[in-house]
DNA sequence: CGAATGATTGAATAGCATCAAGGACCGTGG
DNA sequence: CCACGGTCCTTGATGCTATTCAATCATTCG
């Protein structure tokens, strides 16, 4: 398995450096938060990394030198539960921030689902233009908050008991995150993942597919795309009934 | 139960505006964030406010119009799940901020959990106040990015499958934040609140400290003491033996 | 002191984890 | 193009653990 970086063919046409989330006032609109101005100040610091699936971005306890916007590609945010066990902090999308450290150190281990481009800012840099950069700071820090959210959306999950609910639930999340186009959703991650993220078994995840899809309210086309049927019913397991 | 503010006899002797958090490049000391100069000028827009046990200080739902600083006390934030059902998304505890929001809404309600006394800062000025000082958002920002850690660690939680384990964890977090001293913890919400975070059944959370007194892992003094006698087995719990 | 809230304990059930085996898919190389 | 290996996924049978329902006990506060 590749260890990291690693700057393939991705040099040419690359997606824009951009940050993506819902200011703390407005009304709701998903907006870019970068002006072209900032656009241009971070991209001076910012250097494009990409990396194939299943890459490690960085390892839980590594020294946090950078923190990272994906770009494109969906990324996992892995943390260690005792010896040996890993369960899925979070699950990054483009326009995201990577990079979450405590004391210096990651927290979360960062692994590639997809082939992944991403842009790498060097903490120092990046801190230094923050701090002199309110306007820049003030868009990361609406970013956080998004991911705050976000976090205590992830824990609301992992509160309900029932395995459906929890299932629907995820999929409800992915279709608000990825592209919430009509033509159903996309599951770039593994059924490993999934349970992982949503801490049931493999085996419960895949019977509760399967179950969803009995019920008629969902129709899985293959492992990585799934459409919801009776809206209805779906809703209401996603409110936990 | 009263309904919100009213400002009762803590007008004397209110502890200073402050907060703290772990910076992003430090060495894991939990410093005090605010210099004296950035404490003043927050003054100049936070108005203390004093709330009884058990009162709601907002509504998830509610125009968001201030973020709280917590002085003194402990409050959580609850979250609907569903018709009548409700978690408990986070404890908060002095020095941490309040008022998550999106698009203009709060998405928790906040109740205290003790006497609580606050500062109430409104939005509009605050947001004024951190879009041109720079070193004043920066702790703002290191600051939500410690309960963005505090949230994922909280889905760490919740995503152990064993009722000791989940329940070892939670007063391991509560050591960490509250007053760490050799003299105990300290819990000063009900076994309905712990339940409600650890997202276990009032009963169970209850056998579990039971369990764990029977084992000899920990004493329980009361309700709201509990000391740590094996530090050994605790901190394999916490691991997730 | 008495009512209301909070906490404990017991017995029965439901639901997920686990163990175990088989099947589908993917990329590789012939 | 097809055969092959590995990974990922599905499905079944069993046991364990937390939930639920129900009743009793403790504590706090008026």
């Amino acid at each position: 398995m590749p260890r990291s970086t690693g700057r393939g063919a991705h040099d040419e046409r690359l997606p824009p450096m951009d940050i993506k989330a819902v200011p703390m006032t407005a009304n709701g609109i998903r907006a870019s938060l970068l002006t072209d101005a900032e656009r241009r100040e971070l991209v001076a610091i910012a250097v494009p990394v990409g990396v194939r699936a299943g890459a490690t971005l960085y390892r839980q306890g590594d020294r946090a030198d950078a923190v990272y916007g994906l770009a494109q590609g969906v990324v996992k945010a892995l943390r260690r539960t005792g010896a040996s066990k890993r369960t899925v902090a979070a699950f990054l999308f483009p326009h995201d921030l990577i990079g979450l450290s405590e004391a210096g150190r990651y927290v979360n281990s960062v692994v590639a689902v997809t082939p992944a481009t991403l842009y790498r800012m060097p903490v120092t840099a990046l801190e230094r233009m923050l701090r002199h950069n309110a306007e820049l700071e003030y868009h990361f820090l609406c970013k956080v908050c998004h991911e705050l959210r976000e976090a205590q959306r992830h824990a609301v999950v992992l509160g309900r008991k029932s395995a459906v609910t929890r299932v629907a639930m995820f999929l409800a999340m992915l279709e608000r995150r990825e592209h919430a186009n009509a033509g159903g959703i996309h599951l770039a991650m593994t059924r490993s993942d999934v349970a992982g993220y949503v801490a049931l078994s493999l085996e419960s995840v895949s019977r509760t597919f399967r179950a969803l899809e009995r019920d008629g309210i969902i129709a899985v086309r293959d492992r990585h795309h799934v459409r919801v049927l009776d809206r209805k019913r779906f809703d209401r397991l996603v409110s936990g009934a």
